[in-house]
DNA sequence: ACTGCTTAGTCAAGTTGCTTGATTATCCAT
DNA sequence: ATGGATAATCAAGCAACTTGACTAAGCAGT
């Protein structure tokens, strides 16, 4: 009687289920993004943890009705999970050198001689941010920005005075540094050449 | 889940261990940069787990035998324990541009001359996940990685063909790409000298 | 309706990574 | 020796997460 049974995901290659979208990926990324543990989304939403670490993992397709509540604790919307799209032709995007937008920054007069340039496109869901700052001499961004996430920077060339929490850090070309988005962090340029500074960002909504 | 910080001890007269230097601190940065757990720490120089994470938590001081084999395993020197330069107390966490660690990683795949440089630690739950790919002329990366999140990357010299999909694109010093991580990728040095790629990933849950 | 299959969701046990308290082993100074 | 400090271990515990067995609800097809 048993009769060849599977077959039905065979195709999408594993024990995820039925082969739908997968949506656990982007649902732990918001919720990391949050600083929630499973049993905190498990609680705020009503269901158990367990079946938040399933969804997460693809295990299982959450009911619209959870679905819904759930981007809603997470701060996020339902389309940010289905269009993995990015616009244009081929899933690669490629921006040349000198080809890039610049956006001269100045969201308020602290903001001086700081010029971005995107490295990556800007969709409404991405998950990461990535910009070039270019800083002139004695410039610097004030910003008193205190948002969730992660960041990371990596000097291309120049000298950089970095403060991050109470804590501040001179550095230099081929430099790295990462902290958590929620300190209060800034930067000034103290050399005498323009510095530039590869900063990734996660994620840029909220 | 609010960081829990605890940051009593400051003031030298907690329960660390009789008032020495704190190299914990240090310590745990050297492992996390190394993405390993305590428990491989432990195994790696030959002691209990628990007292790598006494160690840490500066409840307790290694002898010299055991600093110098911790060391050995986590490719930092002892030196780099006892010069006081910024990095130890506050969220910032920066890594100089000769001092990262380089792992000759043969992913799962056929990697042939790619050496990873990380440039932020590698904790569990990470958002992020950056490192250097330097890659030798003719050398590369087939990985047929597939997992959710997003890429992109900064040519920060040389020349690389990156596949992405069925799009093969050559990218030269300044470049930036970027691309879901669903899509199959991989790349090779097309060059004659090294090229070196600034990776991004997000989120390194796999 | 009934039967059977699929699958959202729960419960409980297991795993991992880390911390802590109690205990033993080792070194060093009287 | 002998006692005290402490390096190091063992075992228990905790928190976050995963997994397997189960329940229940929906939706087919006779």
């Amino acid at each position: 009687m048993a009769r060849e049974q599977k077959g039905a995901d065979a195709a999408s290659g594993g024990d995820d289920a039925g082969g739908d979208i997968k949506i656990g990926g982007r649902l732990r990324h918001a919720r990391l993004m949050k600083g929630m543990s499973l049993k905190d989304v498990a609680a705020g939403i009503g269901v158990s943890e367990s079946f938040i670490s399933k969804l997460e993992n693809d295990k299982v397709q959450p009911s619209l009705a959870v679905l819904h509540r759930l981007v809603a604790l997470l701060g996020i919307n339902v389309a940010a999970m289905f269009n993995n799209e990015t616009e244009g032709g081929g899933p690669l995007f490629v921006m040349r050198a000198g080809e890039r937008p610049t956006i001269t920054t100045r969201l308020r007069q602290k903001t001086d001689g700081v010029v971005l340039e995107r490295l990556i496109p800007q969709t409404k869901n991405a998950l990461l941010q990535v910009n070039i700052h270019q800083v002139v001499p004695g410039g610097g961004s004030h910003g008193l920005i205190s948002h969730v996430g992660e960041e990371m920077g990596y000097v291309l060339e120049g000298t950089l005075d970095l403060t991050v929490g109470d804590q501040v850090c001179r550095l230099y070309a081929g430099d790295s540094f990462f902290f958590p988005s929620e300190e209060l962090h800034g930067y000034t340029n103290p050399g005498d050449r323009v510095a530039r500074i590869l900063w990734v960002n996660t994620p840029p909504t909220f």
